[in-house]
DNA sequence: CCAACTTGTCTACTTTACTAGACAACTTAG
DNA sequence: CTAAGTTGTCTAGTAAAGTAGACAAGTTGG
C-alpha cells in the first residue's frame, strides 16, 4: 500500500542519513539485522535497499565485516538574483559541464509565452541540454527563448559552452533572475535513464524566468535536479 | 521495477497536467481507455491511479460521463529574505492557522548548534508544529530555539498563534531569513498521518535559518511541504 | 582456535501489483 | 428508442514485493 516499495522508502532513508551529515565517509552503518528491526521489515528488504545504495555508489558492503559509507556528499546549487550554473557550483566539483542535447522552433505554449510576455502561438527557440559534475549527470533543463531576437541561440551557445558566454554575443552584459518556482515529483522514463536515476527516483523542478536589467524576459527554462544528488539554495 | 508502482506514477502524472494548468477545474479527463493506451497499461491499473485522485480531491468520476477535474489549484508559499507563514500565503486561502503540536527542550545536535550558533549538547527549545490552510494541512515544521533566550517561546506561540508575534514578546521587531535549503525526498509513516497524505507522497523540505537584523540567528527550522499541494516561489 | 558477529545465498511461502476479459449500469447524441 | 461511448464491478491469472527461516562464508577479539 502506498504506491513506493518499502525498500526504496528505506533506500531514501538511510541515503538521507548519508547525506545528511549523520553518517560521514568510512563509517560502519547498523548490521542489517539492526536496521531490519529500525524500519519492521524482513532482512531481505534492507539487504534490497543497500544493493540499491551500493549500486549507487553510496555505500559498499564487505562480508564479515559490515556495511560502510561510501560517497557522503551531496551538492549544494545556489539560486538568486544572479543565478549562474557554473557559479552556483562553483568549488564543488572539479568537472562542470553543459551538453546541449538538441534544439528546434516550436510555437509558443500559453505558459511559455506568458514567462516571455509574447503573444501564444508566437515562435520560440527550444533548447534540450544535460548538465555535468564530474562526470555525472546533475540537471535536465529546457529553454524556450524569442525566436525574434534568439534564432541563433542554440549555434552560439554550443560554440561557447555557457549560456552567459552566448547571451553576451546578443550585446546582453548581465542579466537576473526574476522568479524562480520549485516543486518536486517523480523522475519520468526518458530523465531517469538520462541522469543515470534508479527508476522512481524524486526531481526538484525549478520553473525560472531570467530577465534584462530593465525587466524584459529573455530566458524561460525548466530545470530538473536529482533530488539525491544535490540540494536548492537560496 | 524501480520502487515506485505504476498507478502512483500515473496518478502524479496526471495530477501535474492539473496543477499544471494543462487541464483546468471542469476539464473532462481523456477516458479510461484512452488512458490506458497514453501509459501503456491496463485499464484497471489507471482506474487505480483516479481512485487515489478521486480521494484526494482532485478528480470526480461519473458513471457513463466520464471523470472530470474537480480541485485544479496548488498554492504558492513565497519565500525570501523577509519570509512570514501568512505573508507567503496571503490572497491564497481563506483561513490560515499554525497549530503547535508539542514542545520540548533537548540538547542541541551539531546541525542545529551549528545554525543557531552555540556550542553542541547546549539547551534548545523545539517546537513541532502543524499548518492548515482552509483546513488543509499544508506544512509540517521543527523548529529549534536558543533555550537561554526563548525558554518561553512555546507558550508565548501559543497565546499569539504566530511567530512574528512571539518574537516580538521577546523584543524583536523584525527578523530575516539568513538562509534557505530546499531538498525533497518521501514522505515518512507519521508525516503520512498528519499531513494526510497517500503514503509514498513527495516532500519539499526547506531547512531554513532565520536571524535578528544583526545577524545573529533565532530560529532554526525544518519544514516539510506536500509538494503535490503547492510550489515554493523565490 | 573459537565464539560471536557480520554479510551472502538459497528455498518456500504470502501478499500486493498488474494484466486480461467480460458484462452491468449509466449518459449522450442522433 | 437506440447505438456508441462512458464508468463500475466481477473473476482469474501472472509477476513482483515482502516475509520467514536456514545455513554458508567471512571477520574480529579474546
Amino acid at each position: 500500500m502506498g504506491g513506493v516499495a518499502l525498500w526504496r522508502r528505506i533506500a531514501d532513508d538511510i541515503r538521507l542519513d548519508i547525506v545528511g551529515g549523520k553518517l560521514a565517509r568510512g563509517d560502519r552503518l547498523a548490521g542489517e539485522m539492526a536496521l531490519a528491526e529500525r524500519f519492521g521489515v524482513n532482512r531481505h528488504t534492507v539487504r534490497r535497499a543497500l544493493a540499491v545504495l551500493e549500486e549507487e555508489g553510496v555505500v559498499r558492503s564487505e562480508q564479515g565485516r559490515g556495511t560502510f559509507v561510501d560517497r557522503a556528499q551531496r551538492l549544494s546549487y545556489r539560486i538568486g538574483k544572479r543565478t549562474r550554473f557554473s557559479e552556483g557550483l562553483a568549488g564543488q566539483a572539479r568537472s562542470l559541464e553543459r551538453r546541449l542535447l538538441s534544439s528546434r522552433i516550436e510555437n509558443a505554449t500559453a505558459p511559455v509565452a506568458k514567462a516571455l510576455r509574447i503573444r501564444a502561438g508566437a515562435k520560440v527557440v527550444r533548447l534540450e541540454t544535460l548538465s555535468l559534475a564530474d562526470g555525472q549527470p546533475l540537471s535536465r533543463a529546457t529553454s524556450w527563448l524569442d525566436y525574434r531576437r534568439f534564432a541563433e541561440f542554440p549555434e552560439r551557445f554550443e560554440r561557447a559552452r555557457s549560456v552567459t558566454a552566448a547571451f553576451r554575443t546578443f550585446g546582453i552584459a548581465d542579466y537576473a533572475r526574476a522568479s524562480t518556482h520549485i516543486s518536486a515529483r517523480h523522475a519520468d522514463a526518458d530523465e531517469t535513464k538520462l541522469l543515470k536515476l534508479a527508476p522512481g527516483a524524486i526531481l526538484l523542478v525549478s520553473e525560472a524566468v531570467d530577465a534584462e536589467e530593465d525587466g524584459a524576459p529573455i530566458q524561460y527554462g525548466l530545470s530538473r535536479f536529482p533530488a539525491e544528488r544535490l540540494e536548492l539554495v537560496v
